[in-house]
DNA sequence: TATTGTTATACTCTATAACTATA
DNA sequence: TATAGTTATAGAGTATAACAATA
């Protein structure tokens, strides 16, 4: 029967299973108003943040760099994207954003206000919880673990499950 | 300019951001696994929940009619899917997952272990409190509101740092 | 030789529109 | 007429393998 874990954290899955879906649907909707796909979407927002060779966009998007070729053509037919040489390593092509590509990053930004949309329902403080118990859940340090000990550290481990 | 929310609630909308990555990641990986995309994955996940008509398939999953044909018929064309006709009417096609079907769904089920890695690092009391903030922030109703005030209010606020 | 980016190829997912067989 | 499912079509993302230019 491939035992499943407790009943609590099946809910808790359930509902991450939830807000990933939420996330994505307003991804691609935001995407597409601006007649992005979700692909070219997140390719356009990494480079807004910083311009870089096809070989490291294709890392940070975890896909093959035959792929990014595709998508920076795209974008690039579009006049959102360009690509420069490197003149460091001529092998290399760096893609940059133009202005129109800059600003289009900029307002797919506020359109993913998924960001304040159902994080509005949440207080300061609840929100301040969250972020500490995900930063936990995904194994991040918080960034200012001033005091030496900071709360819980062995002390309490309490898993529930088989 | 277009004002970015505070930096809470950036950092927030980042990790779950994070979560989000990591969740498809995840999901793929253990598709991945059994030789099936996430599309037939999500699929088979939901007949062996419930076997549906095509129409309601694609309801599901969000997708038009037309892409469930395909995805079934690779699923069918690998024995894990059968098409069976509804007696109540004979426009229908009931989606069935086969037995291979099932334990396939339930392997995939098993390699989503998603579910207690990331989890595992929160206690009990942490889960609990996770589960009430998603709730909160997605507009769902906790499922057992016995008492008028439903607890979340300013009572029993816990952080474990901060 | 190794690396960067591209091309060629094949598969899947996706939406749209037109078609069929039922209702 | 309306509905369920399919087919046909086209575009996009994906991985693999082979290739050119450069290191």
């Amino acid at each position: 029967m491939t035992a499943r874990p407790d009943p609590l954290t099946v809910e808790v899955v359930d509902l991450i299973g939830t807000v990933v879906a939420r996330y994505h649907e307003e991804y691609e909707r935001a995407a597409a108003e601006h007649s992005l796909t979700g692909a070219q979407a997140r390719l356009l927002r990494l480079l807004a943040m910083e311009p870089m060779p096809m070989r490291k966009l294709a890392q940070c998007l975890k896909c093959e760099p035959s792929n990014v070729t595709g998508i920076v053509d795209r974008l690039e037919s579009r006049g959102l994207v360009e690509r420069r040489p490197d003149p460091a390593d001529r092998r290399v092509k760096l893609a940059v954003p133009t202005d129109e590509g800059r600003a289009t990053a900029d307002r797919l930004r506020t359109s993913l206000d998924f960001a304040r949309q159902p994080l509005g329902r949440l207080t300061v403080a609840e929100r301040t919880l969250l972020k500490q118990l995900l930063q936990r859940m995904l194994g991040v340090e918080p960034e200012v673990p001033k005091a030496p000990g900071t709360g819980r550290e062995a002390g309490e481990r309490r898993r529930s499950e088989g």
